[in-house]
DNA sequence: ACAGCCATGTAACTCGTTACATGATTAC
DNA sequence: GTAATCATGTAACGAGTTACATGGCTGT
């Protein structure tokens, strides 16, 4: 059984295995950045390589092939531990640093031209993530229904959408009342 | 000038002291808890300790008093490069780490019972969350308007309860949706 | 031929955490 | 008197980043 845990960004990249292939840590690295990313982080190339390391030396991946383009694919002991972290571990709180929230705190300090400035420049980048959501979200249609094999990508992908409109509406309304009242 | 570039958790604990007091490490961190932990972090006692040290010694604070209870005030040159900060430097991504949508991501290895009880566990210590800021929100009563004291932290900690709140809702809804069809 | 992508790693470093250690003051 | 809170740090460690280094393969 072996009960060491293993960090969680681990976990997250074991999971991108559990869709039936198998990738090299190039491409482990893209499908991060197209899913994980949205929830989670996009590791770095480099961290991928030595996640898929450590995950080699607890066998719960296995290499394929050697030398130039060695693919991975995930063991039984692999989705055997994922079970287990999901069933046993308890869900830890969510790591949420918002620049903008934090600069909006002292927002005193300068005038509010500045900061409405500020959270217009974050919008355009949030309706950037919108856009590239919207986009994983509808290369998941065709196999998004239960029981299907991207259903549970979809579920996330469309609370991530509504997530991020959300927020995009909320940082609105809040440029908005800092620039009318002042 | 000295463009010297600090970590942002700094510049965070930095902005807890322009509202108009001098306060110990211990009671910094007390803030801290009150306020940055829905935005930023809560950072541990000892970090506390050891950015106050930096900011030390860049001379953006200046302790008050000597060994036991040192009191910190913010310097001149300390709101200069708070203001220099948010003035000239691009607003980052909010980091946005979420277990619960992690784990739902990979939710097809596991019963769905399991993860609709993960959800609603996140569910529970959410409306913790929720009750924690709206009794600071109420705390800024009185000084809350325009040009007033509190002004921004009462936006930040209103924007937080919608935030907090959509969450909220978007969660349930998604714990309904997997619990009827399956 | 040359640019861009595919592919894999190492080294140094920083942020931030946990564990440890110590002791004074305050409330009951 | 004794438990909780106030108060301040040090040390070891781990996660994750950036910078660096290398080279093959593919399309034009």
């Amino acid at each position: 059984m072996s009960r060491q845990d293993l960090p969680v960004t681990s976990y997250a990249l074991l999971g991108l295995l559990t869709f039936g292939d198998e990738l090299t840590g190039y491409e482990l690295k893209q499908r991060a950045d197209r899913t994980l990313r949205f929830y989670w982080v996009a590791p770095a190339m480099s961290q991928v390589y030595s996640e898929l390391a450590r995950l080699t030396e607890h066998d719960l991946v296995s290499p394929v092939g050697e030398g130039r383009r060695t693919t991975y694919a995930i063991t039984d002991a692999g989705r055997e531990a994922l079970r287990t972290w999901l069933e046993d571990t308890p869900v830890g709180s969510p790591v949420f640093k918002h620049p903008v929230a934090l600069r909006l705190l002292i927002g005193h300090l300068v005038a509010p031209e500045t900061t409405v400035a500020m959270i217009r420049e974050h919008l355009d980048t949030l309706d950037d993530q919108l856009a590239a959501l919207a986009e994983v979200r509808e290369s998941l249609r065709g196999s998004d229904a239960p029981g299907e094999a991207f259903r549970y990508p979809s579920l996330v992908a469309d609370w991530g959408l509504e997530h991020y409109g959300q927020e995009r509406r909320s940082l609105s309304d809040l440029a908005r009342r800092i620039e009318q009242q002042n």
